[in-house]
DNA sequence: GGTTAAAAACATACGGCGTATATATTTAGC
DNA sequence: GCTAAATATATACGCCGTATGTTTTTAACC
């Protein structure tokens, strides 16, 4: 181990850089999971000292932050001038793809108060066609809300951070099952075959109807 | 400082206990936050060793969700035999509620996974009036999930744990009606005096009509 | 071209954390 | 009375975030 270089690297050198870190964080957290995220580690892995980190970055939840921003620019937007429902349904199916592409690191996103500039995009892609459809600005506001409340939700849940009875994977499901049959509860008996079981592309679609459905009834 | 008692407590002395450990624990979250939590922090108020609290708890993350049950505990469950909708309704607004009673406590509910045992009887609580209602087990468990997804996602918003651009307080939703104004976007400025500020109970009654109303629009 | 402030890296160190391990004391059951 | 279990403390390890200070190089200015 030969002592590192001390002082600002010379003009052509490969330096560190805000892009670097965030990535390598992301990367880090794919590999080892969210708690495995430490400045310590991200340094280590781009070969350079902790506290340099903290020339691109305030402090851990700023790194964080960036990653969350990472996240949310891999939404893909639907074209302009598609009907507005279709444009909604493309839109929350890109953010809950967005999020499924990291999924350990999707909490950072889900869960975490992000400043302004990082989620004006979505919102923006939201409310306009929600405008669009004829609703009022008050009613795309509760509707913008009730959805992605709905989303965050089911994502936590598809991510593990949420609670829940239900399981992937048969063997599991069929032990669950079991389990619920056996509680003597009469509802959980009786719905202990679907409570067992998760299916999350089914469940987020039919929530996302439901909510679609139900603004696009009245467009007041 | 006198140097502790070193073996197992005589007979009348007060020893620690599980619920001991769980409440100091609740009590510490509403003081001083969630971050604020340690082991450490937890015995020093019980005037106790830190490892002495191993003795009830397996290990931070076991402690985390007996301050869980403790926070579920506090639902209060509706009458049998009330209309179904009236039952879920009051079902949801008790689970808020309870929630509410400690804010900053309850993304550790929220965003965990949580032994069945701890949530069974809210499951049931649900699904029996939606299966009273006419709805197949599996819908039941569709509406389930997509009514919990909503409350959880909403409850986050509530307690500061997720992203949004609403703030609460005149002068803050001013200014950020101000800022949404500015952005060029055309429907967020065209929203902004809604997206600006923030209503929770509005919101969560909202959202929570729009789901109820399209469950029981058809019942299949 | 020399001077100087800023930039970008490293070194050290502090106080906190969770908890593994070992030990002491008392109790309860046989 | 003996012994195992229960309940407490003591010590220590390896992490963590980051405050503070130092070194080296660059870039801007005269």
């Amino acid at each position: 181990m030969t002592a590192a270089r001390r002082g600002r690297p010379p003009a052509g050198a490969e330096t560190l850089s805000l892009h670097r870190v965030l990535t390598e964080a992301l990367a880090l957290i794919d590999e080892k999971g969210l708690e495995a995220v430490s400045m310590r580690q991200v340094a280590t892995r781009l070969g350079v000292n902790p506290m340099s980190l903290y020339n691109h970055v305030q402090d851990k939840d700023d790194l964080l932050k960036g990653v969350a921003g990472l996240l949310l620019a891999k939404i893909e937007y639907p074209e302009e001038g598609l009907e507005p429902r279709v444009s909604l349904e493309a839109l929350a199916r890109s953010f809950r793809a967005a999020m499924l592409l990291h999924p350990t690191a999707a909490p950072i996103v889900l869960t975490r108060q992000l400043p302004p500039e990082v989620i004006l995009r979505p919102i923006e892609a939201v409310v306009g066609p929600m405008l669009a459809a004829g609703l009022s600005p008050q009613r795309a506001v509760h509707a913008l809300r009730a959805t992605l409340a709905f989303t965050i939700g089911t994502l936590l849940r598809e991510v593990n951070v949420a609670p829940t009875v239900g399981v992937l994977g048969e063997p599991n499901v069929a032990r669950r099952q079991g389990e619920l049959e056996a509680t003597g509860l009469p509802a959980t008996a009786a719905a202990a075959p679907y409570l067992a079981r998760m299916d999350h592309e089914s469940e987020f679609e039919f929530g996302l109807a439901l909510l679609l459905d139900g603004l696009f009834r009245f467009r007041t």
